[in-house]
DNA sequence: GTCTATAGCAGGATAGAC
DNA sequence: GTCTATCCTGCTATAGAC
């Protein structure tokens, strides 16, 4: 028995809360879910596609017909935030280096995350830095995450100048995970990682 | 051929610059240096035991001679790690919540990574994060950092306040990453992160 | 677009000689 | 303490029917 048991099912199975005329539009965006989900919870390299499969209620080849290797499921998702961090970062590089133009790059930053795809991809990579490393699609992010640190700060800053302003866009990330363990309501955690991504912002 | 091919040698075989004598003594410690650096390098699930042998100039069976599994050669280098932390935050626990107190404890748990074990094992943690949620080790060390970040801001401290005390670990973490990309010296990374966590601590 | 079936391979782990 | 040889399992990916 390579493959695994044939599910329970009808002439044709539908999961609870499916629409099943969608179907066929959203298979791809249904795989795109489930698969990050599971990459996020339980590492890239341990999720294997028929986990994937399982929890569609389809075979593995089923998502070979939407996706030709694992690999591009995580591609298909990244293009896009590579796509919108690159407008941004693009932006930056046409404003004047001045302080203004670097706190709105940080806000600029900030709101990109707010869509929930885009922040779960950035936990994607931060829970699976190695395989970030491997993944092509991973070496763009990676490129373009130095590009924003570096639009940050200049080289002949003093060290903890540049180690703060790094951090800003760490205190951006950490705040939706530092407060998800305290309970602290979500907007309330937003505003409180730009205050303080803001705030490492400044010399002092 | 299921296994590597033998490797070229004589009647026994030692790699340039071992010490024979030593050898049966430190066969442990040389075979966790090598896997750590691997598990960092490529991460923990891409190492596979037969890369790791190879680089030693043994076989995949001789390592298990010395670790019954995969998994207790990151739980031996763990434990080290887990029992000094252990000792910082008991420490921590048997003083008085002043302020005080807690930036002595960011300068305890910064002088304790300087070892440079200790370093690579937060690494290993850091990059691979969805595997420190399935080996037993990883759990105990999520959970004493947890522990660590707790003892460091209260509850009723606003949001703002709790977001940049859990920082100031990662900011003597983050010192590391930030300069080796940028050729600051060691010394005066490990100073910058430490000035920046410690006024992280500071409400304002 | 989804299925069954299977190829092809690599991984962790073990047995037993030396 | 290290070797050779092998087992077993699970993975990605493909072929071809429906």
């Amino acid at each position: 028995m390579t493959q695994e048991p044939a599910p329970t099912r009808g002439l044709r199975r539908h999961r609870i809360g499916d629409d099943p005329a969608a179907e066929g539009q959203n298979a791809r965006a249904r795989i795109q879910e489930v698969a990050l989900d599971l990459f996020i919870e339980e590492g890239y390299d341990k999720t294997s596609l028929r986990e994937i499969a399982e929890r569609l209620g389809v075979t593995k080849a089923a998502l070979y017909y939407h996706f030709p290797t694992k690999e591009d499921i995580v591609a298909s998702m990244v293009d896009d935030r590579v796509a919108q961090l690159k407008e941004v970062i693009d932006w930056a590089n046409k404003q004047p280096r001045t302080e203004e133009t670097r706190q709105e790059l940080v806000r600029r930053y900030a709101s990109m995350l707010q869509g929930p795809r885009h922040f779960k991809i950035m936990q994607f990579f931060e829970r699976n830095q190695t395989v970030a490393k491997t993944l092509q699609s991973g070496d763009a992010m990676r490129t373009q995450m130095m590009e924003l640190m570096d639009l940050l700060s200049d080289q002949s800053d003093p060290p903890t100048v540049q180690l703060r302003r790094s951090m800003a866009i760490f205190a951006i990330h950490a705040s939706w995970f530092v407060f998800s363990a305290r309970k602290v309501p979500e907007d309330q955690a937003r505003e409180a990682g730009l205050e303080v991504a803001l705030d490492l912002m400044s010399d002092r």
